[in-house]
This record gives structure tokens, C-alpha cells and sequence, in this order.
RNA sequence: GGCGGCGUGGCCGAGUGGCUUAGGCAAGGGCCUGCAAAGCCCUGUACAGCGGUUCGAUUCCGCUCGCCGCCUCCA
């Protein structure tokens, strides 16, 4: 089974699912208040790999990644442009799914709104004000941090430390530094919900134990988002579970961020790229695999040069694909053989094929090690292409390793090219002019095309025209 | 100030106490080709610096320098 780096416990554990064969996966979402950038593209792409990997082995993965569709900044922007918060959550929203259906990522089994649950979310808040952990101020509603023991271990810091490093004093009315809000009273304007507490909306670390709860259930499998969740929202969330009673996340992922020399990719540092300008002008399966060559615990450059190197990378995949016609197709990556033989599996699988699975499999579990995994699969790339030596054909190697490609999303192309009919005319004359040895003719054929972007290939059988790069 | 992490060959990016010179890109030399393209073969002796532990350290420990992240909204 998978292991994966759990920050509470600091180190690779196993994944033991809550439920034999099913893993319960929650992963934080965006705050649709502006468009995505690349840091969201890996974030996505990181656990799409990791739900496409679980399901080939046989694993249902449920889903849920909320959308936060309510909070300062969505108020903030609404106000800006003079347009109410909904209009503003739903455009960028419908920018998110657009970016993430380019990008090839799977759509969450669920993605509850905030706004649909804050019902549920005052109801929360009460009780937690009930059971003495929260405390109305004349601001809103604030957690009492200190009255959960373990706080900080997500932080990996004491109480006390984490008060000591407190830089920021907002609310005087706070009475402690780490206390968080639950509930913000509405200034005059802003959208606002009734709650025993006055009119208002709830705060941002609610939301995320409410839904992932309330659709995951108690003591869900896995909760997962960027490094710069972990504290304090993933820690704030912990604490709001502890003060309710219910068993929480039984394993916490985080994933490093993009960053542009050296630097963390954000608003608001104002180094970023978007999705939609990099989708413009590169192929989304570049980015994918560019995010596959690096560990998700790692921070990654995404620059001009690294993604057109990922580009580069990925045309030897499709020439791959191309020289021996192969259509991607799914991979059946059931670890356990006497389950697989039980399901009545006995397709003959060779040694051979068997131990490269294995290798694949052994690098993806040990905390999705898609580095080592890929150039296992680069490794495999070049043995088809040298023609194997082995027992298995290379284009069974071939197979193999875009079966291996595709069970993590990545789905090579080995189709042919949409060619114009001008192109394909000229190509026509390259090729008689050739047959009849006027290879000056032929040269400047292959010039013209290659201006209009085109390179020519020659194949035994005949002359073929792919995409510059 | 508190806590955490990182510094690998031209670039990106893995990894390990002594055989992986990971892998990708780029570069150079070959093979193939009419020439190319694609592909294959070969090449570059990298692990911030200084000490220490060790038979042996890029990998373990300490220190120094540099960089970054979180502590505030953030994937």
C-alpha cells in the first residue's frame, strides 16, 4: 500500500484506510476570488496523480474539495468592481474547473461551497461556544487555541512559541494571540448570514471541518494542501474537531510550492503566472510531467526553460508512442497477485513486464516517489526504442510504459498530426521531388514547411509531418 | 524573535555511508540518413565552505556562509 509523508507524525508512514479498498481524500480548494496560477496547477495536478495512481491499483478514492466561495478577499473584490461576491466567486470558479479540465485533472467526487454549509457551520460554532472552547467578542466569535492540548502540533511548535512569534494583533478583544475567528460580524454592505451572534459569515478555518466531516464522515483517510496550509489552517482545523469531539484527518499531506527564482510563487509577491496564460503556449501534459520529475515535497521551478524542456521531454514520449503506434490505455496496477488471480485475471503477464510493475509500483508507494517512477519509465522508453533485448517485444515495452504514463494521467500521443491541405501538398512534392533525387528541391520543400512549422520526417514507409517545438 | 527546510555537474531534478556516473533538457563526438528529423552509442569525473566521526562521506555530526518557507490572506 502507499505511504506518504504525514506532518503529524513527521514522518513516511502507510496508509491504512479507514475502510479496506477505499480512501477518503479531502484536499483544500481554492478561494475563487482570482484566477488560478501554476501554484494551484501543481497543487492539482499532485493529487490528481495520487488519486489516478490509488484507483489503478484498485482503490475507489472519494474526492471532496471544497471551493470557498466567501471571505475577505471575495468582499474585497466584489467591492473593487463593483459587483456583488457571487458574481465574483462564480466567474473565477468557472475559470478554476476550465483550467483544471485543460490540465486533464479529475473533477472531485464533491465540491461543496462554503456558502451551501453555513447552516451547518453555525451549529458548529454553537457548539463549540457551548462546550466553553469559543468566546463571543463585540467582533465575532474567536476559538480559544489554548484550551486544545496538542495545539501546535501540525505547527510543529509549543503554544508558547507560537505565541512569542504572534506578529500580527488585529483584534484587541482576542484573549489570546493564537485565538482564531469563527464568526465575523458584518460591517455595513457586506453579505451576512443571521446567527445567535449577530448577522455576519463565518470564518475561514470552518468551513473545511464542517464539509469535510459532514461528506467524509469521522476519522476520513486523508487531508491534504499546500505547505502554506499548515499552519494555521490545517492546524485551526484539527483544534475546531478536537473541541466537537470528532475523530479527525488520520493522515496530513503537504505539497512544496511552484516558486520563480528560488522564491515562493503568490499574489502577492507578484511573481506569478497564471494557468491560462502558460496553457496558452504550452501543452498542459508538459506541465503534468514537469511536476511528475520533481517529489511533491519539493519546491519547483516553473520557468520558460523548465517547461519547454518538459515539452522536449514529452515529444520523445509521443515519438515513442508514434513509432509504435500505441494508444494509451489504463493499467491495472493491483499490487496483491491473489486478489488479482481471484478477480480471474490470468492474462499471461511476463516476468519481465511483471518486475518493471513492481519497480513502478514500489517508487509510487514509497510517498509518491513520481521522480524515480518517471525515470523508470524514460528507462523503459529507451529499451523500445533500441529495439529490447529481452524476452518481451519492444512494443510491448512500449505499451508498458505509456499503460505506466497513463495511470498517472499523463497520455502520450502517438496519433498522427492534423495536416492542412497546402502542407500536405507540399509535403507531396518533397516526396516526388526526392523519389526523382532532386534533393535541392526537396531541401527548400522541407524549408517551407519547416517556416510554417512544420518538421519533416522520413520513415521507412514514408514521409511524415509533426509539429515544431 | 520563534520554528522548519534547502544549498547536487550549463539548467531542472532524484538519490545513497563504498556499483545508479538516477532521469529529463542543453552541449560535444560518433552511428544511422542523399542531407536532415527521429532513434541509438559514447563523453562531461557534481554534490556550498571548514572541521569531525569512519577503513571510506555527496550521503552521519558540528560550525560558517548563502538562500527560502511558516508564524498575516495564500496551493
Amino acid at each position: 500500500m502507499l505511504s506518504l509523508h504525514d506532518t503529524a507524525a513527521g514522518k513516511v508512514t502507510e496508509i491504512v484506510p479507514r475502510e479496506s479498498g477505499k480512501v477518503a481524500l479531502y484536499v483544500c480548494g481554492p478561494t475563487v476570488y482570482d484566477v488560478p496560477h501554476l501554484g494551484h496547477g501543481r497543487s492539482a495536478l499532485v493529487y490528481d496523480v495520487m488519486r489516478r495512481y490509488l484507483e489503478a491499483k484498485g482503490i475507489q478514492v472519494d474526492h471532496v474539495s471544497n471551493v470557498t466561495d466567501i471571505d475577505d478577499k471575495i468582499i474585497q473584490r466584489a467591492a473593487e468592481e463593483d459587483r456583488s461576491t457571487s458574481e465574483v466567486a462564480e466567474e473565477n470558479e468557472a475559470v478554476w474547473w476550465a483550467a483544471m479540465d485543460q490540465l486533464g485533472v479529475l473533477r472531485p467526487t464533491e465540491a461543496p461551497h462554503a456558502t451551501e454549509y453555513v447552516g451547518q457551520m453555525i451549529e458548529a460554532i454553537a457548539k463549540m461556544v457551548d462546550a466553553g472552547f469559543a468566546y463571543e467578542t463585540q467582533f465575532g466569535v474567536y476559538f480559544s487555541a489554548e484550551m486544545v492540548r496538542d495545539y501546535g502540533l501540525l505547527a510543529k511548535q509549543s503554544l508558547e512559541s507560537l505565541k512569542m512569534g504572534a506578529r500580527v494583533e488585529r483584534d484587541p478583544t482576542k484573549r489570546s494571540l493564537v485565538d482564531f475567528v469563527l464568526w465575523k460580524r458584518a460591517k455595513p454592505g457586506e453579505p451576512a448570514w443571521a446567527s445567535p451572534w449577530g448577522s455576519g459569515r463565518p470564518g475561514w478555518h470552518t468551513e473545511c471541518v464542517v464539509m469535510s466531516l459532514d461528506l467524509l464522515k469521522d476519522g476520513f483517510d486523508i487531508h491534504s494542501g499546500g505547505l502554506d496550509l499548515q499552519f494555521p489552517h490545517h492546524e485551526n482545523e484539527r483544534a475546531q474537531a478536537a473541541a466537537l469531539q470528532r475523530p479527525f484527518a488520520r493522515h496530513w499531506m503537504h505539497h512544496a510550492f511552484v516558486e520563480i527564482a528560488g522564491e515562493k510563487m503568490s499574489k502577492s509577491s507578484g511573481n506569478y503566472t497564471s494557468l491560462a496564460d502558460l496553457l496558452e503556449r504550452a501543452d498542459p501534459r508538459a506541465l503534468r510531467l514537469l511536476v511528475l520529475q520533481s517529489h511533491y515535497r519539493s519546491p519547483l521551478e516553473v520557468t520558460e526553460e523548465t517547461i519547454s524542456a518538459a515539452g522536449v521531454a514529452l515529444a520523445r514520449l509521443d515519438a515513442m508512442a508514434r513509432r509504435f503506434g500505441i494508444t494509451p490505455r489504463g493499467m491495472d496496477l493491483a499490487c496483491d497477485r491473489s486478489e488479482h488471480e481471484q478477480k480471474g485475471d490470468h492474462r499471461a503477464i511476463s516476468e519481465e513486464l511483471k518486475s518493471h510493475i513492481a519497480s513502478f509500483v514500489r517508487r509510487m508507494d514509497d510517498d509518491l516517489d513520481t521522480p524515480a517512477a518517471i525515470s523508470g519509465i524514460f528507462d523503459l522508453v529507451r529499451t523500445a526504442n533500441t529495439g529490447a533485448s529481452g524476452p518481451e517485444s519492444a512494443s510491448a515495452i512500449a505499451q508498458l510504459a505509456a499503460s505506466l504514463l497513463a495511470s498517472l494521467g499523463l497520455f502520450v500521443n502517438g496519433g498522427g498530426e492534423d495536416v492542412d491541405s497546402e502542407s500536405a501538398d507540399l509535403l507531396r512534392r518533397r516526396d516526388l521531388a526526392r523519389r526523382a533525387k532532386d534533393f535541392q528541391l526537396a531541401d527548400r520543400l522541407r524549408d517551407e514547411l519547416y517556416d510554417s512549422g512544420w518538421v519533416v520526417e522520413d520513415l521507412p514507409g514514408g514521409s511524415e509531418l509533426r509539429r515544431r517545438h
